[in-house]
DNA sequence: TTTCATCTTTGCGTTAGCGCAAAGACATCG
DNA sequence: CGATGTCTTTGCGCTAACGCAAAGATGAAA
């Protein structure tokens, strides 16, 4: 795909590129460095100092956080249109996470200095960076809260609501989320095991709410979910 | 207290006011309006609309996020030289939390119009917001992770530290967390209930790791805590 | 000092969810 | 096509933590 589709296509749906021309898209891409990711690629490793901002054009990142013990937490999904590890235009710091890819990814970097300068030349990308960054810790807050004050089965329904508004796609059957997902990345996501999700899809799947295939869910009946997930 | 005297020392530790000299930030002080609270006073309440940022000169503010249930969760605490809401700069959010005093607590607070007029004026405290926002979202991933991977006991001792952290203070008998913090709390910070944290405490009080009153704590071992947090 | 409200502790029964094991389904590759 | 590796399901026993109840402690107010 040729970058200049590329952009018109991620352009009018970001919110890191808000109160920017479509030209001055292309130049503030141009200016980064072109990354091409094939699926499960790391992009950037939690731990490794981070110079790199990035911005998605295709494709998707996992945002994976890792435990001392070797468990993985899934913090969120990051797709077209989306920059992340902002974190890189501060001195000193390091990724708090690890990056990978799913399904054939590209994306844009720049560095603190490439970023600095960009910011200065566009000011709205300031503001646009610090609102993706409100944003994201809105939703983290609810994340939060939920895993707090919630029991399993809700959160598996808030996360898939989640993950669909994100990334679903109209289907015949439904709206399907549209990249491989299996049970044991939506218990990393939530806090829980694989057992437990795979128990609670099988009888989402009896009652109609969701069909499911290996790493594929489709949600037939958002309206049930959704007023399972608010008085379950 | 006087301002200035609470400015100078505010001053030297705020991550928002970092790059700003003393003058400009008893500008940037004087053009926001001052709020007093006593204990226990809601400074803005979660789902009204967001039209104020703060600054915190003296005291602390306990900031909750209340669940449909009537479940409440507790976000952070808010000590001096820090701010918050600073969703307020853009148009028609909400206060995604309620924040409540904890103590007699005075703040700055400026309204979207003035916040925008002093980011113009001075550069800095742009970024200054955007680190801010990244290091609370940095914290929030870690507490995620770790309500993910670890059992309470482990968590527990990770927000003892946590908060002895920002808000200990040295006592004959070990680090005294300076503000009143019950049990009830402890439980709705980490996700848990007030029986599991008040058993768990006694435990640990037995072995002489903490000391504790009626909503007052000190850790008296903190490296024991530590070695545990990290190792159960 | 007594009263009252609030916070804390502890015992005890219950349970949601964990975690293992083993079998089944599915995709990929030679 | 069979073989292999990965993902998913399900049964089963277990336990960490919940949640109630009731008693105890503490501080503030009267």
């Amino acid at each position: 795909m040729d970058i200049t589709a590329i952009i018109e296509d991620s352009f009018h749906q970001s919110d890191f590129l808000s109160g920017i021309t479509e030209p001055q898209a292309a130049d503030i891409m141009n200016r980064g460095k072109r990354v091409r990711l094939k699926s499960g690629e790391i992009l950037f490793r939690q731990g490794d100092p981070a110079y790199k901002s990035f911005f998605i054009l295709t494709g998707r990142l996992k945002l994976i956080k890792l435990h001392e013990e070797g468990k993985e937490t899934i913090l969120r999904y990051i797709g077209h249109g989306e920059i992340t590890a902002i974190i890189s235009v501060f001195k000193g710091k390091e990724y708090p996470a690890t990056a990978e890819s799913i399904g054939i990814t590209e994306a844009v970097g720049w560095n603190k200095k490439t970023m600095e300068q960009l910011m200065l030349e566009y000011p709205p990308l300031s503001v646009n960076m610090l609102r993706c960054t409100i944003n994201r810790l809105d939703e983290l807050q609810n994340r939060y809260m939920e895993i707090c004050a919630e029991q399993v089965e809700q959160r598996i329904a808030r996360a898939l609501l989640r993950i669909m508004k994100q990334s679903g796609r109209r289907a015949e059957d439904g709206i399907r989320i549209d990249f491989p997902l299996g049970r044991q990345e939506l218990a990393d996501y939530i806090g829980t095991t694989i057992f437990t999700v795979s128990r609670i899809l099988s009888t989402w799947e009896k009652k109609g709410w969701i069909k499911s295939k290996r790493e594929q869910i489709t949600i037939c009946d958002p309206h049930s979910l959704m007023l399972f997930s608010e008085h379950p």
